[in-house]
DNA sequence: TCCATAATTGAGAGTACTCTCATTTTTGAA
DNA sequence: TTCAAAAATGAGAGTACTCTCAATTATGGA
């Protein structure tokens, strides 16, 4: 992952390889020192670039912050998109797709690390995630497996539990545990009673 | 709030009262810039102190980060401890913990974005938080209202609800019916049915 | 191949921060 | 009041970072 989207531009033009390289460089410094202790001469070094090629392409550091972000959000958002594509059941959707999502994010540490930063200094990134949960929950209340729309402070309560355990699997090691139980605290938020949780999940997760 | 500690300390030796000072100006600087952004230079101008008098109390910035994040802890601690001194319903503690936890930090907003900010960076605050809920818990285990000890990443899970429910506050306003929520979700995370969790929080909080 | 345009380079100006230390000021016990 | 010990001061050395820009190098269409 360290050089995905290098890889993904190889037959772009120069302007969008060089974009790309400095992207990975980005997300590599951010995973490394945070989104505040990432500077521009890691970012740079990491790319293979010189200090000042970073400004014929970003305006400042919060333009490549704001960019990278938003391009491993689309790409794990495009991934979990096709991986339950087929699934039209509102709740085993949202199972797989919490589980997807944290193991990605962890399976692709700088990625990872770098959400975990993001959801606490970006909103949009909450917002991101936002979206695709509530067209998985309006698929679920048709069903009747949920009763109420979450608003936006659940949302963020979501988030803020999908974030955690990102951050304990990049500390202590990957643990389907720590997923499965993860989502039913999703569902538990959700409304559904422990039991029902605890069903759905074992039903979607292996 | 802003002079707390400064004030508690008006009657010790000057060495304390100085510590004093700086603890609460630490505390005014990283509400409002972080953790990583407030730096000694602002620490000490707002103490009304020079430069150099913080290295005669504290060996480097880290040093003071943690100490004013455990005072602060202590003291809201201490303040709650006495709070809930008189209930002997552990799900009414928890509901009666929380929510003043929530509330208090909220209302001295400098000490609340200290919060937030010290869950995401010290894992200390974790702990804290975890022993005094884990002596909740075990009450309302006694009675049947729980069935099972949360381990750790359980409590951390909670702690990360308790810092979001500040967040969410600090950014948009005292809100009673985010406290609510959030007691709420505590409860669901800890076992209890949506409709008993709604149920306690009706019972515990007005 | 040629060459206008695009991209890259790296030195350095400007800024900000941490921490040290010789000097000055304050404190409080005798 | 006196004065040794304690505390506070602030200039500045050392470091690190962001962003600019004139000069250099690479690119790709004709």
């Amino acid at each position: 992952m360290r050089h995905y989207f290098q890889d993904k531009s190889v037959n772009l033009s120069k302007r969008e390889r060089t974009r790309s390289l400095l992207i990975d460089g980005a997300i590599s410094a951010i995973a490394e020192h945070g989104l505040e202790g990432a500077s521009i001469k890691e970012i740079t070094t990491i790319a293979g670039l010189s200090n000042g090629t970073f400004y014929n392409h970003f305006e400042d550091r919060e333009e490549v912050f704001r960019l990278a972000t938003m391009s491993i959000a689309q790409e794990l958002a495009d991934d979990i998109a096709e991986m339950v594509a087929d699934v039209d059941d509102g709740i085993a959707r949202i199972v797989i797709s919490t589980n997807t999502f944290i193991e990605r994010a962890v399976s692709a540490s700088d990625w990872g690390a770098m959400i975990v930063d993001a959801v606490h200094y970006l909103g949009d990134v909450r917002q991101d995630v936002a979206t695709h949960l509530r067209a998985d929950i309006a698929l679920a209340m048709k069903r009747g497996d949920i009763s109420e729309m979450p608003d936006r402070f659940q949302i963020h309560q979501i988030v803020a539990l999908i974030a955690l355990a990102i951050e304990a699997q990049l500390d202590g090691g990957k643990s389907k545990s720590i997923n499965f139980r993860t989502c039913e605290a999703v569902l538990r938020l959700l409304g559904l009673s422990p039991t029902k949780a605890q069903r759905a999940v074992a039903a979607h997760l292996t």
